[in-house]
DNA sequence: TATCAACACGAAAACGTTGTAGCTTACGTG
DNA sequence: CACGTAAGCTACAACGTTTTCGTGTTGATA
C-alpha cells in the first residue's frame, strides 16, 4: 500500500523545499527548468495529486454542491440530479446528496451537517413537512451565513434566493384545455393539499382553464390528496380516495398533478371497467418511467428535469463564482414544459 | 450576513486563547467552570459550529463516502443509495454521488476526483464499459492507496474487496423453476451480454433450472441484449430485438434479467396478441416502480436494494473504523432475494 | 571593485482545528 | 521558607496547500 505522497515528502526526497515543489508543479517561472522537470517527473512517477481538503481549507471553497431533496427513489428528482451532476462536473464541482425523506427535521439536520464548510452552496427542493409547518428558519439562516441556496420545483415565496421552476399555472391550464378541446365535458383534477406549492398552482391552472372556457368549477371534482410523507407508503390510501372520488363523480377527463396519481387513477378506472381514452382521458404531470411504460402509455407533461437540474447548478455556480462586489439580484428561471402525447388522450 | 465565527474570533472576543476556547467547548477539565460557561454561552449565541474541512484535514478523515454508480435514473440504484444514505447518516457520514453513465472514462475521472482526500472510501457498481474493456487499474490503484472500496451488484471477481451481491444463480434458478412448475414448456430468457456479471450469472441460473428439470437448453431461447450504454436511449433497439425473438421462438414462459426487459417484452407480446399470463408468463428481476405499476403488475424478484445499500455502507464504515492493526479479511455479503408474486404468472 | 538586476530557491504565514507540552499562580506541606 | 503540585490557562506544532516576501548567488555594468 503506497500512501499518497504530499508536497512535503516529495520535497524531502528531492532535497528541495516544499515551496519549490509546489511552484514547480504549477509551472511557476520562479523555478529553473531543470528543477521543474525533476519535480514533475517525480510527481508523475508517484502519482501525486494535491489534497483536496487542504485546498478547500486554504481557498475557503470546497468545489462541492449540496443537493437536498425529499426522496431519491423518484424519477423526477433523479433526472434533476443527473442534470445537476452533469453541469457541476463539467465545472469541476462535486455533488453531495442529502435526503430529507419529506421530514422537516431531517432537512434541518442535513442542512446543518453540510453548512459547516463541507459545501459552497445548496440546491434544494423543500420537504412537504417543511412547507406544511411553514418553518423556514434553517433556510434563511443558511443564506444569512453567506451560503447561497437555489430552490427548484417546490419553492418558497417568502425566501429570497435563486429559483428554478416550471410555469405550473400556465402548463396546467394548457393540459386541461387539451382535455376540453378533445371533448371532455366533466374534467376533474387530482392534486395535493395546498401547502405544496406545485399542487396549489396546478390546481389554479386547472380552474383557469375551465373558467376561460366558460365551464363552471365544481369543487367536488377537485380531489386533494393529503400525503405528507413518502407517497409509495400509502398507495392503498391513495387508491381508496380515488375510488371514492370515482364513486361520487362521473368524469370523462382527468388531470393529475403527478405520475403516480395518474397511474393509480388509471388502475382504479380500469377496475371500474372504464376504457381509456374512450371513456376517460387522463393527463399526468412529470414525465417519468411510469408514464412511458404504463399501459396504455400516459399522456403527460414533461418538466424536463435534466434541464432544471442543469439550470439550478448553473445559477448556483454562477453566484458562487461571481467576483463582483455588488450582489447579483436573485433570478427565477422558468423551464419550459411540453405535453408528451401518448395514448391516454384522444387527438 | 454574519460570517461563521471561528475559534479565533471567539478567542479574541473573549480575550482568551484559541486553545482555551477549543477545550472549553469540548468540556475539557483543564478549563475552569466559569470560563467554560462564558465560552459556551458565546458560542451558542453566535451559533458556532466547528469547520468540517479543518477537522477533516486534521483527522485525515472526511466522514464522507463516495458512491459511484452507472446511472441514477434507475430505480434499483436509487433504492441502494437510499439504503447507503440511511446507514451512513446514522453513523455521521455524508454521501457524495458520482455518475459514470456506464462510461469507463467517466468512472475513472470520478474515482480520481474523489480519491484526493475528499472521501474516506468508495461504494461502487461498475460501469458496463469497464466490465467490457476489463480495465480495472483505477480500482486496484485506489485500493493500493489505502482507500477501501465496496462493490455491489456488478462486481469484479479479480478485485479483492468487500462485496455485496445477490445470489444471482440460485435466485434465477428459483424463478425459472417457478415458471416450470406453473406449466411452462418453452421458457426463454432475455439477458445481457456475458461481460455483465449479473447477466452471465442469471443466465447460468436459468440453464441450471432447465437442466435439473430434465429440459434441454435451447440456445435460440437465450437472447442476449447488447446495450453498452444507458438503456433508456435504445429502447427501440430493444423492442426490435425482442420482436425478432418472438418471431423466431414460441415461448410460453419468459425470464428477464431486469425490469425494463420484462416490461418491454410484455409490450411486444401484447402487440402480438399474446395474453399474459395465459399465453405467456413472465418474471422479471429487480423490483421497481415499473413492475409494481405495470399492467398487469409484473411478478418479479426483489433484490432489496435498500438492504444492499445499508449492507454496503456497513461494510465500508466498519472497515474504515476498524482500528485493529491486522487487516480484516474481505467479506462478500449475499443479500437474500424474494419472488414478489403479482399477475404475470399463474399460481 | 562596488552596485544592481536577474535568477533560483527557501522561510514563513495562513486557512481552522486539536493535542501536547509548558507556564503561571496560589496553596498546602515538610 | 523552600518545595511540590494542582488548577487554569497559553503557545506551538501539525494536517497539506499556496503565496508573499525574503535571501543568496551569479553575472553584467559603471
Amino acid at each position: 500500500m503506497k500512501q499518497k505522497p504530499t508536497l512535503k515528502v516529495i520535497a524531502k526526497e528531492l532535497d528541495v523545499s516544499v515551496s519549490t515543489v509546489s511552484k514547480a508543479l504549477r509551472d511557476s517561472k520562479e523555478i529553473g527548468e531543470e528543477t521543474k522537470n525533476k519535480v514533475k517527473a517525480f510527481a508523475k512517477l508517484y502519482n501525486y495529486r494535491p489534497n483536496n481538503i487542504a485546498l478547500s481549507l486554504k481557498n475557503k471553497k470546497t468545489k462541492t454542491l449540496g443537493v437536498i431533496i425529499p426522496e431519491i427513489v423518484h424519477h423526477f428528482f433523479t433526472t434533476v440530479i443527473s442534470g445537476i451532476e452533469h453541469y457541476a462536473n463539467d465545472k469541476g464541482y462535486n455533488v453531495i446528496v442529502g435526503l430529507s425523506n419529506e421530514s422537516f427535521k431531517k432537512e434541518v439536520i442535513n442542512l446543518e451537517m453540510l453548512a459547516n464548510g463541507s459545501i459552497d452552496g445548496f440546491i434544494i427542493s423543500v420537504a412537504k413537512e417543511t412547507l406544511s409547518v411553514k418553518d423556514f428558519h434553517h433556510l434563511s439562516e443558511t443564506i444569512d451565513q453567506g451560503i447561497p441556496i437555489v430552490m427548484f420545483d417546490r419553492v418558497i415565496d417568502e425566501i429570497e434566493c435563486d429559483k428554478v421552476i416550471v410555469d405550473d399555472v400556465k402548463t396546467s391550464k394548457k393540459a386541461v384545455e387539451k382535455l376540453i378541446s378533445s371533448g371532455c365535458k366533466h374534467i376533474g383534477i387530482i392534486s395535493t393539499k395546498d401547502y405544496v406549492s406545485v399542487g396549489r398552482l396546478r390546481t389554479e391552472g386547472y380552474k383557469n382553464a375551465l373558467q376561460s372556457n366558460g365551464i363552471e368549477v365544481d369543487p367536488d371534482l377537485i380531489l386533494k390528496i393529503d400525503d405528507k410523507f413518502n407517497s409509495d407508503d400509502n398507495l392503498e390510501f391513495l387508491e381508496e380516495q380515488i375510488h371514492d372520488y370515482f364513486k361520487k363523480n362521473a368524469v370523462d377527463g382527468l388531470f393529475a398533478v403527478n405520475e403516480l396519481y395518474a397511474i393509480t387513477a388509471m388502475k382504479v378506472a380500469r377496475q371500474k371497467g372504464l376504457k381509456i381514452p374512450d371513456d376517460l382521458q387522463i393527463i399526468g404531470f412529470t414525465d417519468g418511467v411510469l408514464s412511458k411504460h404504463a399501459y396504455p402509455p400516459l399522456t403527460t407533461i414533461s418538466q424536463h428535469g435534466f434541464e432544471m437540474g442543469e439550470e439550478a447548478a448553473k445559477l448556483l455556480i454562477e453566484r458562487l463564482e461571481n467576483t463582483n462586489d455588488e450582489e447579483e439580484p436573485f433570478k427565477t428561471t422558468i423551464v419550459k414544459t411540453d405535453i408528451i402525447d401518448r395514448e391516454t388522450t384522444k387527438l
